[in-house]
DNA sequence: GGAAAGTTTATTTTT
DNA sequence: TAAACTTTCC
């Protein structure tokens, strides 16, 4: 990836556009015979054939959810190929993430016969926006080899600025600069163009200087935050009329995925490529769901999508409503949520699948959380029964805290489920380490990443040192390594700091060397074991030491795909993916954002909730807008099934350790009754209010308790349920599983007293712990054991039946004798 | 340099 | 409540 000279003219293309031969399209061609236009349309409708075939002019497509978006997209591109209209390298393709890239080429190279390579600006914007930078990077003062960095090393950097105004960074903290930066970004707005009110009202009035400070301090590094790969792009089309008309020049099409997700920059971005000064405009091609903007706070501006045809005149609107996932209950409850926004471009969701059988959308409530999430478990262990696949299957929720109690549930259960989100693999320090130890040989002005390890292993070299250094290199105006070499030689350090510098000085030197030499994955593993890293680790008897070694030969493995260290440090400031194995049927948990493209058979809406879902924050912080943006989340989660969908709420949640009591989101008062059925409760007791117990007596105000119900409520899905079960909640029996009957009766009595709900909580463990002890403890202190989520790992002590397990991987847990095996 | 005690703050996340 | 982050103390 690193900079060809020019890539249109393709192995195979022939420099006369009439004798193409080799190239994709005509591939393509080939394999068609001699029909001219290949028949990619054949199984398209009207609109959608529409979308592909209106290639001129201003295109904007409003695809919903499961109207086939990805589909026309991909042949739109197939169809522009095959019909000779352009290049492979005369398209710009545009997507958020890298997913959509890659799932974007595979379905190309499908359509038009053969895993394609011939699309080089098929991308994010990102990584178009790095491929642009990096050929024009002096033009802004930076080197090609630039480094990428993620939010990490940002604050880490921001930090050093507030302190070098003398601000204190306690009372400014460099996240919450980070995030001003970051939302001037999205705005495209240099440090000269922030408003007045803006730069005050940061740093005792120093917000434009200490982004101004910020944005040397990048040049300096040579380096560029995300925000960066789009501003300077934009900066250069600005500035350097050559340059833009050569990418003027180059494209014939542009098309944007999601394009209701696009910021300011990226549409500046956009608008600058896709405009020429002669009025011949480039073809764009939007394609977006206004109804699922869900990124408002990072910086999405809907009206980029609400705006496009006075900002491209004379543009095609194709409305793709025609939807071939969802049942007509679910896409009938979608419509009617959604209609109760104002700010949209109106459009509606239908199908022609009439299935008889296709059951109502079902609208539960629960007690409480823990009984949320023990029926859903329960819920799901009847459909593996009846043979469903758990891949089909997710739970959606609004913020990730609530995935907790399911996952505690599933391990339980022995349920296999899968986090999506998470941590993600190149986030963890072991990994950040190493990482930095090849940024500092491949780009040695990369102070951040030399600063994070001069020290690690730990050689002596403390914070007094290292502020030496880092003073000398900005005196000098050189990089810190640099800084460090000369410091060696001097009598500034002393002792053993001066011994085990100069061995790092010496170490990064040799490294460089080789860096052009030996095969970048020898290269990375010398390096960590050379610099003492591996070893320290080694030495390290910690739980997790184990699994960051692994995690280190992963690493490297997955090093040996790329061809230079250079590509695999771009991947990885770039790709951020996390794997998922897709070979495991597990249930998906995840939040609704990350669910966004996803589709599922039966999809469970767990939380709704006034104050979670719409999240109180949302409405206080975004007004009608943040309503607004939650609605259409909550149409997003709707729209992910495709057979079936479970709407749950409970009557109490425990919110920053407090139980509150709560009343069922406005969400679920906006789905249409026809298609909705309310579930009784069967082998539990949900409802809604605390009534049973008599008065709200001893949980204090709940923030809730001074909400109206909304509308019409009371004659509402989620109302009726809740006056239903207002009563029984003392009464009905706990089929659940054995054993757990009674500690729910329990710890459910417990609630209704002051205090009571840890309590009950705790009376549950003791319980469940009761009814397995009956059998002798068949494992010891030692003993190797397996479990079923945590893997191997050694028992390290004996409570009744709970044992106290050090897992192999997972570090140290408590868990049920019963769910553990021996090895093997 | 590290353990212990105290303090703070609790959406959503990609690149 | 509980996890993350800071400060304090040896």
């Amino acid at each position: 990836m690193i900079d060809l000279p020019d890539d249109w003219p393709l192995p195979g293309e022939g420099q006369n556009s009439q004798t193409r031969s080799g190239g994709i399209a005509a591939r393509a061609m080939a394999a068609r015979g001699q029909q001219r236009a290949p028949d990619f349309v054949a199984g398209l409708n009207a609109e959608q054939r529409l979308a592909v075939e209106t290639t001129e002019g201003p295109v904007l497509v409003l695809a919903g959810a499961g109207t086939g978006k990805t589909r026309v997209l991909t042949t739109r591109i197939a169809h522009i190929l095959s019909s000779g209209k352009a290049w492979p390298s005369q398209i710009l393709a545009v997507t958020f993430t890298n997913k959509a890239a890659r799932e974007m080429k595979e379905r190309i190279g499908l359509l038009v016969g053969e895993q394609i390579e011939g699309m080089p600006w098929l991308g994010t914007f990102h990584s178009i926006g790095v491929k642009m930078l990096r050929k024009h990077a002096e033009l802004v003062g930076l080197k090609n080899t630039f480094t990428i960095l993620d939010t990490d090393d940002q604050i880490r950097l921001l930090k050093q600025v507030i302190q070098a105004e003398g601000l204190d960074d306690k009372r400014w903290t460099a996240k919450t600069l980070a995030g001003l930066i970051d939302g001037w970004k999205n705005k495209a707005l240099g440090p000269d163009a922030i408003p007045e009110g803006d730069a005050r009202s940061f740093g005792n009035g120093k917000g434009r200087e200490l982004y101004r400070a910020y944005q040397r301090r990048l040049i300096e590094l040579n380096a560029t935050d995300f925000g960066d790969l789009l501003l300077h792009p934009i900066a250069i089309f600005r500035n350097h009329a050559d340059v833009l008309a050569e990418y003027h020049r180059r494209f014939r099409y542009i098309l944007v995925d999601e394009y209701q997700d696009t910021n300011v920059a990226q549409y500046l971005w956009l608008r600058l490529l896709a405009q020429r000064p002669d009025g011949s405009d480039v073809n764009l091609c939007c394609v977006g769901d206004d109804d699922q903007s869900i990124y408002g706070w990072r910086g999405a501006e809907v009206d980029n999508i609400l705006r496009f045809e006075k900002d491209f005149p004379g543009a095609t609107v194709i409305r793709l409503e025609r939807n071939y996932r969802s049942t007509e209950h679910i896409l009938a409850a979608a419509s009617s949520l959604i209609a109760n926004n104002e700010s949209r471009l109106g459009k509606t969701l239908f199908t022609d699948i009439a299935d008889p059988d296709a059951e109502r959308v079902k609208v539960h409530a629960s007690w409480d959380s823990e009984e949320e999430a023990r029926a859903i478990g329960e819920e799901i262990e009847a459909l593996q029964t009846k043979g469903e696949k758990l891949n089909d299957i997710a739970i959606l929720v609004r913020a990730s805290f609530q995935m907790r109690e399911f996952e505690e549930r599933f391990v339980t259960l022995g349920l296999p489920y899968r986090v999506i989100g998470g941590p993600r693999f190149y986030e963890r320090k072991e990994i950040r380490d190493a990482m930095a130890y090849f940024r500092v040989v491949a780009q040695p002005a990369d102070d951040l990443a030399f600063e994070r390890i001069v020290n690690v292993p730990k050689r002596g070299i403390g914070d007094t040192s290292v502020r030496l250094i880092h003073d000398t290199a900005r005196a000098r105006q050189c990089p810190m390594l640099q800084a460090a070499a000369d410091l060696v030689g001097t009598d500034e350090v002393k002792g053993k700091t001066r011994s085990s510098l100069r061995e790092v000085v010496e170490n990064f030197r040799r490294w460089s060397q080789a860096l052009e030499s030996t095969p970048h994955v020898e290269l990375a593993e010398s390096i960590l074991e050379e610099s003492g890293y591996i070893d320290m680790w080694k030495a390290d008897k910690s739980a997790e030491a184990a699994g960051r070694l692994d995690n280190l030969k992963e690493l490297i493995e997955a090093m040996g795909e790329y061809e230079s260290l250079r590509a695999f440090l771009e991947h990885v400031a770039l790709v951020m993916d996390n794997s998922d194995d897709a070979e495991i049927d597990a249930v998906s948990v995840m939040t609704l954002h990350s669910a966004k493209g996803l589709e599922f058979d039966t999809v469970f809406l767990p939380g709704m909730e006034e104050g979670l879902f719409p999240h109180q924050r949302s409405m206080d912080e975004g007004g009608r807008a943040g309503l607004e943006e939650e609605r259409r989340l909550a149409y997003v989660g709707v729209t992910r099934a495709r057979r079936n969908l479970h709407i749950w709420f409970a009557s109490n949640r425990r919110i920053h350790g407090l139980w509150q009591s709560t009343i069922p989101s406005r969400f679920v008062d906006e789905l249409p009754e026809a298609h909705v059925e309310v579930m009784e409760a069967s082998n539990s007791y949900g409802g809604y209010g605390a009534g049973g117990f008599g008065e709200r007596g001893g949980y204090g105000a709940s923030r809730f308790d001074r909400m109206e119900p909304f509308g019409s409520s009371y004659g509402s899905p989620g109302w009726q349920r809740a006056q239903r079960n207002k009563n029984d909640a003392t009464r009905e029996n706990w089929g659940g599983r054995s054993g757990m009957g009674v500690s729910s009766r329990v710890e459910r009595i417990g609630y209704g007293e002051p205090e009571g709900g840890r309590r009950g909580r705790h009376i549950e463990g003791e319980l469940v712990a009761k009814s397995v002890t009956d059998t002798p403890n068949r494992f010891s202190n030692g003993d190797r054991v397996f479990h079923l989520k945590f893997g191997n790992g050694t028992v390290a002590a004996v409570d009744g039946n709970k044992l106290t397990v050090d897992f192999d991987k997972a570090g140290q847990k408590r868990v049920l004798e019963s769910f553990l095996n021996p090895p093997g």
